[in-house]
DNA sequence: ATCAAACTACGACATTTGTCGTTGACAATT
DNA sequence: AATTGTCAACGACAAATGTCGTAGTTTGAT
C-alpha cells in the first residue's frame, strides 16, 4: 500500500468522492446527476474536476468504454481519518478530546452510535495501543 | 448572539487565531513572532492576513496605539464547533458517530478525556435533547 | 451517407489564498 | 534637524479552485 501521500481532497472533490463511495464505480454522467440535488453546476465542471482528481490519484478510471468509468482510489474511512487528523492538528492542538466533545454536542447521535462509541472507549481503556 | 454568519477561517487564518486565543490581544509583531516556530513567512504576510481577517470580522483591532492591537472576534469553542459541523456534513453525512470513532482511533486520548467523553455520553443518553 | 447526440479534451476566466516588495507616515535617537 | 527604524497600507503576483464554452471525436439513428 503506497497510498499514503495522496493530497487532501478539496470541497468539490470530496463531494464527488462521496458519490463514488455511495454508488461505486460510475460514469461522469452518473456522478454528475447523482450529486445534482441542490447543486447547480454544469456537466463539464464535474468532468474537469474528475480529470484533476485522476491526475492527483484520488480516483482511477477505466477508459475501455466510451464513457469512462471512475472509481475512488481511496476508501472512505481512510479519507475521513485523514480529514479528522488534519482538523485535529490545525484546530484542536492534537488532542482529540475536545473534538469529540464538540462533535457529540453539535449533533445528537443515535443510540446505536452512542453504544458503538462506548464500546470503543472500553477497548481503548483496556489496550492503549491500537493497530 | 449575532456571531453566527462569520466565514470559515482558512488554514493560515486559523493559525493566527490560535495565537490570539492562546496569548490574548496582541500586536502584529507579537503574533508574527509567536507563530514563527517552523513557519518561515514574512512580517507583511502576517499583517496582510490579519487585515483580511479584520475585513471579514474574524478579528477586531484597536487602532489607538501606533501598533494596532488585534483580538479574536470569536471564541475558540465557537470556531471549533463550526469546523466540526462543517466536516460532519461534508465528509460524514451528518452523523457524528463515525467522526468520533475516527477521532478516537486516530490519536490516543488521555484518561481524563476519556472520562469526560464518557460522562458526556451519560448526559446524552439521559436527556436526548440538548440545550 | 449524413446528421444529431453524447462524450472527452482543452483552454479561458474569475475568485481566493498566501506570499512579498515598496511606499509613505510616524517616532525615537543622535 | 537629520537619520534611522518601525509600522500600516497598498499593489503585484503565482498557484489553486471552481466555473464554463468550444472543439473534436465517436456512436447511433435517419
Amino acid at each position: 500500500m503506497r497510498e499514503t501521500h495522496l493530497p487532501k481532497p478539496t470541497e468539490a472533490e470530496l463531494q464527488l468522492l462521496r458519490v463514488l463511495w455511495e454508488q461505486g464505480p460510475s460514469t461522469v454522467r452518473e456522478i454528475h446527476e447523482a450529486q445534482g440535488e441542490g447543486k447547480e453546476t454544469g456537466y463539464t465542471t464535474t468532468l474537469k474536476i474528475l480529470q484533476k482528481m485522476a491526475e492527483k490519484g484520488l480516483v482511477k478510471r477505466d477508459e475501455q468504454e466510451r464513457s469512462h468509468v471512475y472509481h475512488a482510489a481511496i476508501k472512505a474511512e481512510q479519507t475521513q481519518r485523514q480529514l479528522v487528523r488534519d482538523l485535529l492538528h490545525k484546530a484542536f492542538g492534537g488532542s482529540p478530546g475536545q473534538l469529540v466533545v464538540q462533535a457529540l454536542s453539535e449533533q445528537q447521535a443515535s443510540p446505536a452510535e452512542l453504544a458503538e462509541i462506548r464500546s470503543l472507549l472500553d477497548q481503548m481503556e483496556k489496550k492503549p495501543s491500537k493497530s
